[in-house]
DNA sequence: CCTACCGATCGGTAGG
DNA sequence: CCTACCGATCGGTAGG
């Protein structure tokens, strides 16, 4: 992939982060590359084409980010790290993140089935990391695993909307997960 | 307002629901109502004004279900009642919800200004709702603040694209609240 | 990478 | 609520 068309999708990530995919026009990215927006089209096939690179880089790093985290670390030290992964994704690729989550719907045909495939495929991963964890141990027995995987990755996914660059990503998957470890309740909980 | 426009600010939501507020074309927009396009602005001033008037509906809906939180009930218990409160709009307003979620940013002028307005108020009351806990007793006094609001507030905000209305909202939201409020970690906490 | 263009559709209006 | 229309803009293409 040439430099130039490198740079035509980080710039269409960033105007479907900011404006939507249906509020981007060609002509406008082609202004933001300084190009008459006849000349995309030697570097892309088309809009559609732009919005799936975008996607799939999203699906990518989210993906990456749950490889890295251990199998044989204990439950509680696995959704740390996870959760530390997804917000370093969403803090260092803040565009890509934002269409990843936001604008998918909006992909046809065959890519919409494929990506709608990897998002599915994500939540399964982290609903493991709870089951896993209550299997092997670390959990609470009477944990709804179901519930505890949604309530983390409906927060991980709103964090597009609030995370900027000046935060410490990792120190506020930490406080998260502190909060989620040992609850919020008024009295003294073990340490 | 005429049981017309009330029909048409209705089906405006559902459709940018859908398809996002771009995506909504105002010809869509007559179709789903059986007549000419050029027949809406006889209900309606803008395709924008249509919009506002979601918003709008959206920023009563979710302040109206934070004032039935009582003032004087536990911390803990305020938050299982605004966290009910908040899902239960989500889910029996599901398109003014979600438009009220995520189209914000399409409102221009002063719209936009107010819409958001409303938006920042909202998390302001959410964190209130924790800073007076731990003023008053009921969290430990160890809790972020600010996260724990963040925590709670980005998960509610997520529910639009899960919240189905088949699920029972209110215990959802206690199950929520139970994570929440004792943690995932496997060790007896205190009942 | 540009110029010039395609048909289709956009939000909105006039006049009835 | 309809018909007929407005200028502007849409994604995309041809030919250079």
């Amino acid at each position: 992939m040439s430099a130039r068309k490198a740079e035509l999708t980080r710039e269409a990530a960033r105007l479907f982060a900011e404006r939507g995919y249906h509020g981007t026009s060609m002509d406008a990215l082609a202004q933001a590359l300084g190009v008459q927006k006849g000349s995309l089209y030697s570097l892309t096939g088309s809009k559609q084409e732009l919005l799936y690179a975008t996607m799939r880089d999203g699906a990518d790093a989210f993906h990456a980010a749950l490889d890295a985290v251990p199998e044989d670390a204990p439950a509680v030290e696995r959704v740390r790290l996870a959760l530390r992964g997804h917000l370093r994704v969403v803090s260092e690729q803040i565009d890509v993140a934002t269409v990843f989550t936001r604008e998918w719907r909006y992909l046809d045909g065959e890519h919409r089935e494929e990506i709608l495939a990897e998002r599915r495929r994500y939540e399964e991963r982290w609903r493991a990391l709870f089951s896993e964890g209550l299997e092997k141990g670390g959990l609470r027995t009477d944990l709804d695993v179901a519930a505890a995987a949604l309530l983390v990755l409906s927060a991980a996914n709103w964090a597009y909307t609030w995370l900027t660059p000046d935060r410490d990503t990792d120190e506020l998957a930490d406080r998260f997960t502190a909060i989620l470890v040992d609850g919020i309740r008024g009295y003294a909980t073990p340490r």
